[in-house]
RNA sequence: GGGCGCAUAGCUCAGUUGGCUAGAGCGUUUGGUUUACACCCAAAAGGUCCUAGGUUCGAGCCCUAGUGCGCCCACCA
């Protein structure tokens, strides 16, 4: 049964390979999966990625950390299903086509809607087909046969099916505001779409014109032709007389009504601490007006320009009027001064340019509707409570790291209604139709009411009317992703249906009528970075709680950034970008994988190196090399899952390993429990490396027995079980190579219960450890010529027979012990080595250098006399022998027991 | 302005309900070709746990204040 394997793991010699295997066995998709009706259910939505480009380095950490819950999950025995797909990223990939489309002299306008689309099509497409590879790249053990896609044909009847149901609930309703519009995308953007970058910005201190009283101050001076008030705070003294006047002015040519109004918003010390109020150009300055009941005058337009009727500033760029208007000001003396100051500029996150505040007429959802079905609540309740104290008879979401639970909370306190629609082409249509008759002056006024369907309708309901008018808008993308975790567990659009609910209200909800959503839903666990919790995970609790009537996930995972070594972001443009998939290329998958997910923990963000990625390539073949050695020199066929030990055949040492494994597979799943990812990993290492190779392994070169094949087999398999979510493919590959018939992937999870003898290993391994250490230790720091053999001598006291019995370990594990004699006790040897471990005395012989021995000996006795002098005072002290628990202070007499004593012994030799 | 977080070895980070002579990886130093592995082995050096108070028998951990850094939200007219 000799086997030779290559000496070397080369990664991308068989991951494709292994990934192809796994596609083909079907164990990706749970169906088919050997399990019992009774198996339990979960399940993951994949974040779906952009389909804007190419995956980073956070897609990376996200794939990472849902395979480990999946492929654990699965080998749990659970009904274990990750569904994937892509999301459309509306503003995003239009914005990105758009790019491209400048660069070859055209634009959207010039192809018109429908071959502009085609070509964002095409391009989304060709983005999925990308990021479909680099996610198979990764391991990601998901369900392709589940794939889906924000903008596809069923995500689109759920996004239709719940704009109906809110519009239907009161919920949506079109209104005019002052939103945020991006001038250059010409759509509006949400409040958390909106940037801000610091800069520097002109104060201008004016007065509107020569009858007006007192001066203001404005940044934006080219909007005060739009002012209709002029707003100071209640308690200033200076212009209390002023409230309440009303005065006409002529500012710059234009004809302005201002009244004077009180609002404590007003900050005295900014500027002349009056305000000039323009309602259309600002959010405050329009909840003002409404407070105030006054007029509001648009003055900019959505390209960015004036609008007409502001004569010669008609037309011109915001910019260039506001030159104009400030030369104006200055020619007639009406400038009083022009500050420096620091400002905040609003900019829009996709492509930078300036958000203009403009009102205009928008789709909303309403956020504090009280809703008769949900339990007379609001949506921003319902979801509120959804994560405080839990929902429909579910425990509260769980949020991990549990301090976002406060971010969570804040954001949804202050949650204002969520402008849906959008002035862009790819995305979905909002799916409100127009009567085209109302304009012919037929059946009026019934056909004012816009026609509302999750359905294109063939006519309308009121007239009949074939000619309908669909909304030019299209939703915001949040909108799509909002229903992921129940729009993907439908496979086909009519699943998608409206039911009642049951509800003392009559209420409507959402029901997906599939297999699937009835096994899976709500999913076990939403993982993904806490840079999209407001973005995403907040929309999807708004979302499925009111739509679905039951919560998204039970739990959040949020993952850190990735950053660079030194802790910048990652960013094209300073160039420290690390590829995923680069790093997969050289180093493999799973050192990538293992570096996005050990030194880590939850919600902080993580710097990474090149360094790090190579170290764990090095760990990946140690695994391979201690694998290597043990199919090539044990008998594989002799293996069974579970072979029975005889415990009077079993050495200290194969006690000890098994202990250590039986705790370590404890440790493992109760980690994998609690998303200690880090800890786990790190545990595995540190067990495979250095318990597993650096002792059990050479012991077992030198110390022969009936069942060391059966244990090296067992220990092996056992730790290709724990690692496999980490790292699958090294793990599947060996498995293979020890000819197993069924795939690593679907194996069982270890139990540590299911020990394979119930024997203690106690400290006797421990024992001979450390006095193989401790001679390891002295050679060194002796400097003791490497190849130089040596005479030992042990006093060994009571465990002189343990120690004769493992004289084969103590001479040859890298000791160069020549010649070992073993005495329960004796005289002080001279001109030796001498080192203790514990109750022993060991001497090492003919190769003392005195000076060296004296320093090791001094730092020796120094060490313990801290110890002994720390304990000495804990001891002393009255109030801790009384006060702190038993276990503590006999710990403490102990430490202080064994010091002592061993320090006596040092003294003596 | 409001909120959240971080500060531990040269670097990157662990440190679970307070019980430590404070750990790991990388790097450094010394030495090494050994039944798998130089992507290796053996050994070592390296710390005022940011500062100052407090609680406690006992604090890296809990409390208060401060310093430095980072992030999020609101917003500057």
């Amino acid at each position: 049964m000799k086997k030779e394997l290559p000496k070397a793991y080369e990664p991308s010699k068989y991951e494709d390979g292994i990934y192809k295997k796994w596609e083909e066995s079907g164990f990706f998709n749970p169906d088919n999966l050997a399990l019992d009706k009774k198996a339990k259910s979960y399940a993951v939505s994949m974040p779906p990625p952009n389909v804007t480009g190419t995956l980073h380095m956070g897609h990376a950490v996200m794939l990472a950390v849902e395979d480990i819950l999946i492929r654990y999950h699965r080998m749990r025995g659970y009904r274990a299903l990750w569904v994937p797909g892509v999301d459309h990223a509306a503003i995003a990939t239009q914005t990105k086509v758009e790019k491209s489309l400048r660069g070859e002299g055209t634009d959207r306008h010039k192809l018109g809607r429908a071959e502009f689309l085609a070509r964002v099509n095409k391009f989304a497409q060709e983005s999925r087909d990308t990021i479909v590879n680099q996610v198979k790249k990764m391991g990601s053990s998901c369900d392709w046969s589940r794939e889906a896609y924000t903008l596809d044909e069923t995500r689109g009847r759920a996004v239709r099916t719940v704009f109906k149901m809110m519009y239907d609930d009161g919920l949506i309703y079109r209104g005019e505001r002052v939103v945020n519009w991006c001038p250059r995308c010409r759509s509006t953007l949400a409040d958390d779409e909106v940037e801000y970058k610091e800069q520097k910005a002109k104060l201008y201190t004016f007065k509107y014109s020569d009858n007006f009283p007192f001066t203001i101050a404005t940044t934006r001076p080219e909007t005060k032709l739009g002012d209709t008030a002029v707003a100071v705070n209640p308690k200033d003294k200076r212009y209390k007389k002023y409230i309440g006047k009303v005065y006409e002015v002529n500012f710059c040519g234009a004809p302005l009504k201002l009244k004077i109004i009180a609002d404590r918003k007003v900050d005295m010390n900014f500027g002349t601490g009056a305000l000039g109020v323009t309602p259309a150009h600002s959010a405050t300055d329009w909840i003002m007006a409404e407070e105030n009941g006054l007029n509001i005058v648009k003055v900019i337009d959505e390209h960015g320009n004036i609008r007409e009727g502001f004569g010669e500033f008609s037309g011109q760029d915001a910019r260039k009027a506001r030159e104009m208007i400030v030369k104006k000001l200055k020619e007639n003396g009406l400038l009083r001064k022009e500050d420096e100051i620091d400002n905040n500029l609003s900019v829009c996150y996709r492509c930078d340019t300036p958000i203009e505040p403009l009102p205009s007429l928008q789709w909303f959802i309403n956020v504090n509707k009280k809703i008769k079905s949900r339990g007379n609540k609001s949506i921003k309740e319902l979801s509120i409570d959804a994560v405080k104290k839990g929902v429909f008879g579910r425990d509260k979401i769980r949020i991990i790291p549990e301090r976002f639970e406060k971010n969570y909370f804040h954001w949804m306190d202050n949650l204002r209604d969520w402008c849906v629609s959008r002035q862009i082409w790819f995305g979905h249509r909002i799916p409100v139709w127009y009567c085209g008759g109302r304009d012919k002056g037929r059946c009026l006024p019934a056909c004012e009411n816009p026609i509302v369907s999750a359905e294109t309708p063939e006519e309308c309901p009121h007239c009949g009317s074939k000619d309908l008018i669909q909304d030019e808008s299209t939703l915001d993308t949040w909108f799509s992703s909002g229903l992921w975790t129940f729009s993907t567990l439908a496979n086909s659009p009519d699943q998608i249906k409206i039911e009642n609910d049951g509800s003392p209200g009559a209420g409507k909800k959402l029901v997906v009528d599939s297999e699937d959503f009835r096994t899976f839903h709500p999913t076990s666990v939403l993982e993904t970075g806490y840079d999209i919790l407001f973005f995403w995970v907040a929309r999807m609790i708004i979302m499925t709680t009111y739509a679905v009537g039951d919560i998204p996930f039970q739990d959040v995972y949020l993952h850190g950034l990735v950053r660079d070594a030194k802790g910048k972001k990652m960013s094209k443009s300073l160039g420290n970008v690390i590829d995923p998939l680069d790093m997969i290329k050289k180093y493999g998958t799973d050192a990538t994988r293992l570096s996005m997910v050990i030194g880590t923990t939850p919600g902080n963000d993580m710097n990474l190196s090149e360094e790090k990625v190579a170290g764990y390539r090095n760990f990946a073949n140690k695994l391979w090399n201690i694998s290597r050695y043990i199919i090539t020199n044990s008998k594989l066929k002799t293996k069974s899952a579970k072979p029975r030990l005889k415990a009077q055949n079993l050495t200290d040492a194969d006690k000890w390993i098994l202990e250590k494994t039986g705790n370590l597979i404890d440790e493992t799943t109760k980690d994998l429990n609690n998303y200690a990812f880090s800890q786990a990993g790190e545990r595995l290492r540190e067990f495979t490396w250095n318990d597993f190779a650096d002792w059990y392994l050479e012991v077992s070169k030198f110390e022969k027995n009936k069942e060391k094949n059966a244990i090296l087999v067992y220990v092996l398999e056992s730790l290709l079980k724990l690692w496999h979510p980490f790292m699958p493919f090294v793990t599947e590959k060996i498995w293979e190579e020890m000819e197993n018939d069924k795939m690593l992937i679907v194996e069982e999870w270890p139990r540590g219960d299911e020990r394979l003898c119930a024997c203690a290993a106690g400290d006797n391994f421990e024992l001979i450890k450390s006095i193989i250490t401790a001679i390891r230790n002295a050679r060194a720091e002796n400097k003791v010529e490497p190849t130089k053999k040596i005479k030992a001598v042990i006093y060994a006291g009571k465990r002189e027979k343990l120690i004769e019995s493992r004289a084969e370990l103590i001479k040859n594990l890298r000791t160069r012990i020549s010649d070992l004699e073993i005495k329960g006790g004796g005289p002080k040897i001279k001109d030796a080595i001498y080192v203790s471990a514990g109750e022993i005395d060991i001497y090492l012989i003919g190769a003392v250098d005195k000076e060296k021995e004296k320093e090791r000996i001094k730092k020796e006795i120094e060490n313990l006399e801290k110890v002994i002098k720390n304990a000495k005072i804990k001891l002393g002290n009255d109030e801790f022998v009384s006060k702190a628990p038993e276990k503590v202070v006999n710990m403490e007499k102990d430490k202080l027991k064994k010091a002592e004593s061993e320090l006596k012994k040092l003294k003596n030799n």
